[in-house]
DNA sequence: ATTCTTCGTGCAAGCGTTTACATCGAATGG
DNA sequence: CCATTCGATGTAAACGCTTGCACGAAGAAT
């Protein structure tokens, strides 16, 4: 019942005790097998008895090794992108690495600072979003041979690691089911389409399929908010100020289209009655809506764990595939 | 444009080219009124020039101070906490520090262990959730010294630094207010309340009001579920199963109650007209449903401010109070 | 027995910063 | 004009750990 120093102990301290030198108990802890059962013993006993925690700072700064992988992602806001950062999360964490979170609110200098903030924090490698980033943040990655992913779109130049999917063909996708289902007057709730090629992409897919039947968007068809259910919101009812009553409204994820379906009901609008509405990404509440909201399913935990895999076999030295393209799928629903 | 020897700057590097010594830069670098004004330009000319980013480690080590705070949570899967956190990041940003997240999923040992690691990489404070933790937790906060708070539920032993707000006086809260409206067959779809004082006293809070009235809820009108959609689902069949069919379902949370609600569609029952449901949390989704969900407001985002705040105060060396409790608002909707 | 490995351990040199202390020139006051 | 103070900068000692190297003991091979 010993009152310490008020100081945390150190290796040293965990040396002394275990009548052993600091190198020793070093190894102890981090490569127990290169150290004899019966020292092993000892330097574990000192260590509990003497509460003791790593310095990671000095860790870091003699191993060159952070164990630490870092993930910039556009917010944390909502759900979007929940599960891939779940799944990074725990494919790192059985490798015995942790992941560090930054976002930045879809701000191209905020991104850059916060990247800048987790290199410097000394990240083994980084998770990125897109492909469309602030020239520092490559920089960067080059300066410090900093190992990366970009993850959610596919890079097409092939200078990039990446793990995504074809946010064109997504959008191609859902207003081909539309069209299908006889729909001819649309409009499309994007995300804010500026330094955001997904949000560019899917907007693009769409528009390639209607014009595949003669039909062309309008500026005024197209109306660009904010990924939250505000913006889904405000959306819909730009629609509805704009006069033209679409039959179909494309809603640029699906935390949009929710927000849409809520407005929806607020203003008696049935869906899908009186307008279908459609999202991309299907997350976890797009099954739960009344009605069940029709999207198209996202790879998104798969993406998190190719994008730790990929890191963790770099950061091994094993080769590895560049680039990987994932499938997304139509999610047909009753909205 | 020079191909640097693949290594990142140095100070020293900076100092070299900028000409003055390592203990200058790093003063110009992190105090800058200390530095003659020409100096610090040329500083920062030079490291501007060479892509500098400081190595964390390194300065951790000398100054122990890194800057970070950590926060262990639960789960990140929903978007239980996601307020908090979002608010306590924010607070904390501004005040240049950094937030570092880990999650436990309710299992007591996992939360041990990653707040090791978070010691380990020696964050400067640290926010915790609830009362109940493992006691080596609380041991190495001890040893350590290091700041921490409780957040989402209110510690009335006054042995920690708490912000949170009173889970049973929520419970009774709805209850009574279902009570009001003329119910009077119950059954509560709580979260799991092993190790989980805020679920415990939800529970507790609703047995109060209830049994003021002459009510008891049997073992059987209490089905315990992780809080998950899912879990809200389960929940629901499982109170279907059990025979009795109660005009009022209390949910753990707004989770809970969001799955119960969608089982109740699947399953052809109309809310609130055959059943009503409730939750607590008011999360953002709650009000966008159909039916929009009755639930009880927590403090969510004021916890978060109020955490980052105290733990800032302390790291100054400012007096805090140390403890707040935070009020709860009953939310009637349609559910 | 002798030599060659192998294994377990200790020694000590960093890792890249910060910061107390020393230094030195210039400004201030008497 | 000298003494004093002050502000800007440099010198060098930590900070707590990892790891290449050296060393002795013990086992394997000859």
């Amino acid at each position: 019942m010993k009152t310490r120093s008020s100081k945390a102990a150190r290796l040293e301290d965990v040396a002394r005790l275990a009548k052993v030198s600091t190198a020793t108990v070093s190894r102890a802890l981090t490569l127990p097998h290169k150290v004899k059962a019966r020292t092993l013993e000892r330097v574990q006993q000192a260590a509990s008895t003497l509460g003791y925690v790593a310095h990671g700072a000095a860790r870091a700064l003699a191993s060159r090794r952070t164990h630490t992988i870092g993930a910039v992602v556009p917010t944390l806001d909502n759900a979007i992108f929940a599960n891939t950062i779940q799944a990074l999360q725990r494919t790192l964490d059985a490798a015995g690495y942790v992941l560090l979170l930054a976002s930045h609110e879809f701000d191209a200098d905020i991104e850059a600072r916060v990247t800048r903030t987790l290199i410097e924090r000394g990240v083994d490698g980084l998770v990125l979003l897109g492909t469309t980033h602030h020239p520092d943040i490559y920089r960067m990655l080059e300066s410090h041979n900093l190992p990366y992913v970009l993850t959610w779109a596919f890079d097409e130049s092939g200078n990039h690691p990446c793990v995504g999917f074809d946010n064109r063909a997504a959008g191609l996708c859902i207003a081909n089911h539309l069209l299908d289902l006889g729909h001819r007057r649309f409009t499309m709730v994007s995300g804010i389409t500026a330094h955001n090629e997904r949000a560019q992409e899917r907007l693009a897919g769409v528009r390639e399929a209607l014009a595949a039947r003669g039909i062309a968007l309008s500026p005024d068809q197209v109306v660009e908010k904010p990924y939250t259910h505000a913006g889904g919101r405000e959306g819909l009812r730009a629609v509805l100020k704009s006069g033209d009553s679409p039959t179909a409204i494309i809603c640029g994820n699906d935390v949009l289209a929710i927000g849409a379906i809520a407005e929806c009901h607020a203003q008696g609008l049935k869906v899908p009655d009186d307008v279908s509405i459609t999202g991309f990404d299907d997350m976890e509440m797009a099954s739960l809506m009344t009605p069940a909201l029709t999207t198209v399913r996202f790879p998104t935990a798969e993406m998190g764990v190719y994008a730790a895999n990929h890191l963790l076999a770099r950061l091994d030295d094993k080769a590895v595939e560049l680039r990987n393209k994932l499938p997304t799928e139509l999610i047909v629903r009753s909205s």
